[in-house]
DNA sequence: TTAGCCTTGAAG
DNA sequence: CTTCAAGGCTAA
């Protein structure tokens, strides 16, 4: 067994790929990335793209578009706040603890990482080689701060840690809303980078850190696993609803903390993701593939990867077809070469549907809606040249994905009819939701 | 301007 | 005391 005793020194910087020297500004970069993030916010610096603001950003050439260099700075995470204003030398920022907290969170990943990749060697699972060296932003102080958020685990494993009293029950009907931690994540946003809307980037500081689903999913699982091989051999569907499961968690935590979406009734977010909520799945799983996955390959959140021609091997036919559905959609939004920027448009466009009955505030949600699609509007005009066709594909592939979600609910309503599904869990809550309705 | 190495100094 | 992420310096 390899061991690498500085694990975080071999890594690679997230904005050139060079060798990382530490944790500068927020996050593990190389050298050169510091002195260049530094002497760009200590002199106040304007770079212009020459080109069309998409420049490759790797060791050889970081140095030919400072523009497009700052820009990924920003984009991977670095924080503008850690350069000091008074160039104050020495001692310690407040990022301290949550780079230890950082160390810590790698150590147990790569710990897991190595129990899933043997465990799962017999099983046909994989894990992607990307994700063991993350290309994905590193946790925030929000997302640190962020508890752990897994009730169904109490009603699936009672003997579980105790979860916080407000998720007794029916998931949804009384669960609260945490403005205080919600409003803090959104305080300090970057600058609008030349050619992003603001919105945009706004709409991307929303979204979960990947690295993060996967350390609390794969945990999950890695329990549930050696919960089950004790009494007998894995179900494979059962394992799939337990991360569908886990996955519509993320997605409630996700929306309950997102901009707009937090300042609605509970009443009217309870409604929005009923309506939603397998959308949102699929398209979570879509984009992963898109960003993240491999070919022939689903790339799951915990970071494993399964071989689809396994999946369609053991598949009935009408899972066979759903997953044909959805690699098609995976190919047209990989030729595509839509960013996380865009998923995190849709994501909006999916959730604030004002098509949804009996909406308290439908006015606002219709108002989201639009802002958010002139916002992709606008970022598809600064990154395209045929930015309305380019616009109109991916609300097409949103029709598409909405068909498919429409399937992918009735697939599941069968199988729950011949009783496949565990029951009692915030799955099998949404699958009735939106039939049980006033 | 870049990027490797050096100095500093609060936190642990 | 040691650590290590800030800022500083300087040859290329």
């Amino acid at each position: 067994m390899e061991y690498t005793p500085d694990v975080d020194l071999d890594e690679l910087c997230p904005v050139c790929g060079d060798k990382v020297s530490g944790y500068h500004y927020g996050l593990l970069t190389c050298e050169s990335c510091k002195g260049f993030f530094k002497r760009t916010v200590q002199n106040n610096k304007k770079y212009t793209c020459a080109e069309t603001r998409d420049c490759r950003i790797d060791k050889t050439q970081r140095k030919r578009c400072p523009s497009c260099r700052f820009q990924k700075c920003l984009h991977v995470g670095m924080r503008l706040e850690a350069v000091r204003a008074d160039r104050m030398r020495g001692g310690r920022n407040k990022f301290g603890p949550m780079y230890k907290r950082d160390r810590a969170l790698k150590q147990q990943r790569k710990a897991l990482m190595q129990a899933a990749g043997s465990s799962h060697d017999q099983q046909g699972f994989s894990v992607h080689p990307d994700l063991v060296s993350p290309r994905t932003p590193l946790p925030t102080a929000q997302h640190d701060d962020m508890r752990c958020l897994l009730p169904s685990l109490r009603c699936l494993l009672p003997s579980d840690l105790p979860s916080p009293s407000q998720h007794h029950g029916n998931y949804l009907s009384n669960w609260t809303i945490n403005s205080s931690s919600a409003a803090r994540a959104y305080t300090s946003s970057p600058p609008p980078g030349p050619g992003v809307p603001a919105l945009v980037l706004e709409l991307l500081r929303c979204d979960p850190d990947e690295l993060q689903l996967q350390n609390k999913s794969a945990a999950r699982l890695l329990q549930e696993q050696s919960g089950w091989n004790q009494h007998g051999r894995l179900d494979t569907f059962r394992l799939t609803c337990l991360l569908a499961d886990q996955m519509l968690f993320f997605m409630v935590d996700w929306a309950r903390t997102s901009i707009f979406f937090k300042q609605l009734k509970v009443r009217d977010q309870m409604k929005l993701l009923h309506n939603c909520w397998s959308e949102l799945l699929l398209l979570d799983i879509i984009s992963r593939q898109v960003l993240y996955g491999r070919e022939d390959r689903l790339l799951l959140v915990t970071g494993q990867e399964v071989e689809l021609s396994e999946i369609v091997a053991h598949a009935s036919p009408a899972l066979i077809s759903l997953v044909q559905r959805g690699q098609n959609l995976v190919e047209k939004l990989h030729i595509l070469k839509v960013d996380r920027q865009e998923f995190a448009c849709m994501k909006f466009l999916t959730l604030f549907n004002p098509d949804v009955m009996e909406l308290e505030d439908h006015q606002f949600i219709e108002n989201v809606q639009e802002q958010v699609e002139g916002a992709l509007l606008e970022y598809t005009l600064c990154t395209s040249t045929r930015y309305l066709e380019r616009f109109a594909h991916l609300l097409l592939c949103l029709s598409e994905l909405r068909s498919l979600s429409m399937l992918a609910e009735e697939y599941l309503c069968c199988k729950q009819l011949s009783a496949d599904v565990p029951c009692n869990n915030l799955l099998i809550e949404m699958l009735h939701a939106k039939h049980s309705w006033p």
